[in-house]
DNA sequence: ATCCTCCGTGTAATCGATTCCACGAGGAGG
DNA sequence: CCTCCTCGTGGAATCGATTACACGGAGGAT
């Protein structure tokens, strides 16, 4: 592969004016960018970016760790993160840790060790050690969705608990008393958060959340599928089932059809996160839905002025039900009934 | 960051002594090589991965690019390419061309400037000619699920002729006789091979394929909406359309839906690409299900053969008949009848 | 005792870029 | 005509690693 030496030889001048005449730096004769542009293009050569930096000390690469590619909200998320961070100049490297500690770490060490610029992470766990080395080291780092208490990173994320009141008067307006929740693992702040918001809002409303109700999961449909049958064995199983993410609930799906059950008829569901796939299962589930898109855009933007060296400010965007018909009766026109204060904007799909 | 000459003086050695004794040459002693250990520890040091690529000509890295990070079965291709490259001790840069050429050749492009030992592409056109320039000049490369005719770049895809004729028994069996498809970009060779595969199992049935039932699409769900709402328009709509990938039969589940109509009762829907979602849609949509974690795997392992100077063998696995609800009648336990020879073996799938 | 071999180590070249500094030519100003 | 700037250019240092080569000392063979 032809480097900047054999351009320089080509056209006739040192390494120098080639670099020069490539960077667009001012002092260049006509001439002699002309002849360099001519190399460049008879060489077909393409600068080493390796090189480049390596000198320059800046990759103008972002690395993203996800926790899951698999779930359809992450991969929408990367995706709107790398189109924002070309948009700005930046290439992403995508790690996915698959929900497990070890991976995560794996991932930010080698992105490190490549010299990224900056790192967005959702983290998996309470955080990797290396992980927050880097961060107390200085470099430019922004969480996404998820985040780590008591570490000084702007955190990019939706806030849901608006959305999961506006779910709960929705169950109760259709007469569901007796709520159940498959929580995220307690290690992430969406997990835990998920399940705070669920017992707020229950308790606007007189209602318990028992324990037995609470069920573990780990953000995969495998969880989704055991928690929802011992739901389904307890002797008086809930009405509704709420799944703190969308895998779970495709699995919640499978251990109620399992049973010969029906949704909603049998038991209700609904699910953080909204996915396209959502208006077409059996039945449509009611979802609440993140701005993802706008998640994604902000965390690069928070992330770039951190590279620049100013401040990048936390974002908190609201997230917001969609009601579809997998609690029970097909969506009216009225608003579900709020206990207090007015419920935020409930949009309805008509699948 | 600590740097290697940190080490070296923190140690009291000199930096080749270092790097020898990080990288397990024998010729380090014993003493050496704990004060080099010990040095890195205090100082955190983590090598440069730029520096070291730089010198000796390997990033022990692989390029991805694939069409379309939002379609499942892109995703999960992604997710095995990862871990069989981890397995192997590379990293993946993954790079979604979205369906648009232009960002294929930005992604090839940017991937080939960091010098990646080897690129996995599933090209989304007839291919970027910066993609033909390296693999002409040698740039070790592997084509997975699609490819470019005419150019001497290993492919690792699957065969779903025989699923083809399979799914084109099943429907006839079913009683089905006016059979659409709605297919992929001519560009692309996936996209022209499952029209031909669908028109000659046609064809052993004696059944046409009028052009009225070809309907081009872009492996996006919006085409797939479009084109079924073409074929509902029609005098005499076909009873099952087939869409050649998982997003055109999403936007065909959509459009049958807005007009009010039900699958399987008025029209039948079937898909090329199986994905988890499918099990849960309303009905079950009987897909043709490629061997998507073998796929990724044996296209990691043959690109690595490449970089190592060898031959990196094609490779061709056989895709397979999903039987669901979608196309009519709940599936028996009986097997699709064949027109001549005995179809492949056909998995059913209870929802 | 002498010579040779081998082992552990250090010095320095190298990869491909960027960039500081010096230098020569040419034009402007005195 | 001399001096001083400016402009375009080249030489060489630099980034952080790897590795060829040289070298000194220990130990074995003769």
């Amino acid at each position: 592969m032809a480097s900047i030496k054999d351009v320089a030889a080509e056209a006739g001048v040192s390494v120098a004016t080639v670099s020069r005449a490539l960077n667009g730096h001012p002092s260049v004769s006509a001439a002699a960018r002309a002849r360099v542009l001519a190399a460049v293009e008879t060489l077909g050569y393409r600068p080493n970016a390796l090189a480049r930096s390596l000198r320059t000390d800046q990759t103008r690469t972002l690395g993203l760790v996800i926790s899951d590619v698999m779930n359809p909200y992450f991969t929408e998320l990367a995706r709107s993160v790398e189109e924002e961070a070309r948009a700005l100049g930046y290439s992403v490297i995508i790690g996915n840790a698959d929900e497990r500690p070890d991976l995560q770490d794996h991932h930010v060490t080698t992105l490190l060790d490549r010299r990224i610029d900056g790192l967005l992470v959702s983290p998996t766990d309470g955080g990797s050690p290396r992980m927050l080395d880097a961060a107390r080291a200085g470099t430019p780092m922004v969480f996404v969705d998820r985040w780590i208490p008591g570490v000084d990173v702007p955190v990019v994320r939706s806030d849901g608990r608006a959305a999961v009141r506006d779910l709960v008067a929705h169950l109760h307006g259709l007469g569901h008393r007796r709520l159940a929740i498959i929580a995220g693992p307690a290690a992430t702040t969406t997990g835990r958060e998920r399940v705070d918001a669920f017992r707020e809002a229950l308790a606007a409303y007189g209602l318990p959340l028992p324990d037995a109700y609470i069920g573990q999961g780990d953000f995969q449909a495998g969880s989704g599928r055991r928690v929802t049958e011992g739901f389904l064995d307890l002797p008086e199983p809930p009405e509704v089932v709420f799944a703190a993410d969308n895998l779970m609930a495709l699995g919640a799906l499978d251990a109620v059809r399992a049973r010969g059950l029906r949704v909603p008829e049998d038991i209700g569901l609904a699910a953080f996160d909204d996915i396209p796939w959502f208006l077409h299962t059996d039945p449509p589930v009611t979802a609440i839905a993140q701005p993802t898109r706008d998640l994604g855009r902000a965390a690069v933007r928070a992330l770039v002025e951190r590279i620049a060296g100013r401040a990048g400010e936390s974002v908190t965007l609201p997230a917001r039900l969609v009601v579809r018909r997998s609690c029970g009766e097909p969506p009216s026109e009225q608003r579900p009934p709020s206990p207090a204060q007015s419920p935020s904007p409930v949009q309805r799909s008509t699948p």
